[in-house]
DNA sequence: GATGAATGAGGCTTCATTCAT
DNA sequence: CATGAATGAAGCCTCATTCAT
């Protein structure tokens, strides 16, 4: 007997609704609509749109999180390590364009402007993935001798902004693109 | 001829506003009382809140844009004009960070997700700057043979992301962080 | 035979939140919780809200005219049995102070107020104990040739008024204001 | 050109309503319906439902106080007082029964409870007037000597009882009537 | 008897906008 | 140009109640 897939409709309406119309233009009744549930039943499970909103958010972050974990590669050195994950949350996001949508706006809105590591990124666990891979970096003298914040910066900062481009068709990130891009980012961080 | 002041007190609360509390949590009411005007003159000098929306957008783009312009090294080789614009830019938004967080909120918002380049530099003006920046640094063989889409995204992706993190008080960009960074970036694009 | 033990956590819950919030403010959510019972159950002890309020009040109401009734000196003349009530009611409501504002909230309210004795003394049994004291009175010439309701209101009148006094902390009932008090009342039916 | 009568449809609707039918049960759509406003007006005048509550309940009591310091015999005797204000808060409600049905409801409610002189008579003038009346009674051994609040109940707890017992149709409260109950209620408290 | 997820009518309030002055 | 009372559609959420387990 699976737990309450009220719940999980409701989620995935918010998630189409609110990354393709703005959290302004995705009202609770469009949502619960979509999700052709009862108001009541909204409420019940979400206390308040924003507890929504966050609620989802979390989900993403988690799920996101686990794919990176799912498959990195602990033997590999530093660059190899990097590569992995920078590729991978390129896929990830290009697979799962909503995700994206939804997490810019959450970081650009009163939401998410005060969270830490405002790259997409937020899990501890990632979070943690990346600035131990930095630390490590720097100290091995491998990467340039920067704050953590700046390292992120430059090599997630190009990665946020290419994915819209791609999601808009501006560009068409494939493999070899993505590859390329990867290698940039690599010479901007590395020594 | 100085435009009308009530307009600009429109447009000044309508920036801080929209700023600290998003399109969605900024109503036209709470513009209207902190501008100290009526309503009937908040739509007297802009007919709906799309329009002020989108015409405070303009104003703030037309700034940067003539800052960016004003001291544009057109002699300077090739990277001292690539540097020259990087430093600007960190310097504008780091001296107005309310500028910053509208826009950013702008163009992740359904404002302007659809408009060309979501990367705080909008005009034909600077777009244009850049295009040509990067067209030619390809042609001379000094820039990385990518699409320009994917230079844009490796020399500004880093730039707005720690911009965001500084505003928010995670780092401190100084004129040697600044200086490091732009290194960095253009370690990223540069062959 | 002890009555469901729920049932009485309920009408418990009801008594309180309603007595110190009112009808409007005590949703049945609410007493349903502080009752630590699930809704359904609720709703299997009583039909509906209306249901449990009516339920609550006369269940308030036979608890106060047992009191009444215990002790009640059949013997004694009309002015010491007068004193009796008066007193007693005295000691009900500053012992019991969430019933005297669940009654008078009820009598307030459109459930009771087109209860007869809406003076927190609708028991048909107290309620005759009064009128036989009052007609009795008049009879014998103790008491002033008033309509029986105006005798009523000039004797619990003031409890009321003084009551909720007391359990605001405006002033201090303590026995011997009551008896002094009630002696004016005495004053007041007294020929 | 008279100031604004929107507002005072509004009070006159939500006295009408909320007197007749109580607080729940007399919801702000219908307020508004009665008084022929637009909802939005409603909410230029009164910023919520307790504002609303609250403000009508000022206005009233000022209505009250004004009609018993209109005619103020000042000059009379110390009983040619009291006697005054008696009759006149009698005549004001009976006249006014919807006055004396909201500010019942509106005392036994969270609204009121907390209010000190729950007598139906809370403008600080009058209650002024009558602690002055009772502390100079005290003091030229007139009345007895017990603590104001209780001259307040003794005197003004019959009244409201009686009322609300007219109101109800109970009674029928005429001149005589109303003279013979206030000189009952002189009796208990004078000396 | 007991549970609690689900329901949906309806309550309160907001908010962009209009219009008479 | 400026004012601010008035508008009403629409938004968010509550709450008494039901029903399958």
């Amino acid at each position: 007997m699976r737990k309450s897939n009220k719940r999980s409709n409701v989620m995935q309406a918010a998630l189409e609704l609110i990354a393709e119309r703005g959290f302004h233009d995705a009202p609770m009744a469009m949502i619960i609509e979509k999700a052709g549930v009862a108001s009541g039943t909204m409420y019940h499970h979400f206390e308040n749109k924003d507890i929504l909103i966050t609620e989802l958010y979390r989900e993403l972050e988690e799920k996101i999180s686990a794919t990176l974990r799912e498959g990195y590669p602990v033997e590999r050195p530093l660059r190899g390590k990097f590569f992995y994950l920078i590729r991978e949350l390129f896929r990830y996001f290009i697979k799962n364009p909503l995700h994206f949508r939804y997490m810019a706006q959450y970081f650009n809105s009163p939401y998410g402007i005060s969270l830490r590591r405002d790259r997409l990124l937020g899990t501890p666990g990632n979070h943690e993935i990346l600035i131990d891979l930095f630390e490590e970096g720097i100290t091995q003298q491998i990467l340039k001798n920067l704050p953590v914040a700046v390292l992120f910066s430059l090599a997630l900062g190009p990665l946020i902004s290419l994915i819209r481009d791609h999601i808009q068709g501006f560009v068409n990130l494939d493999e070899t693109l993505i590859k390329q891009t990867t290698e940039a980012c690599w010479d901007a961080i590395k020594r």
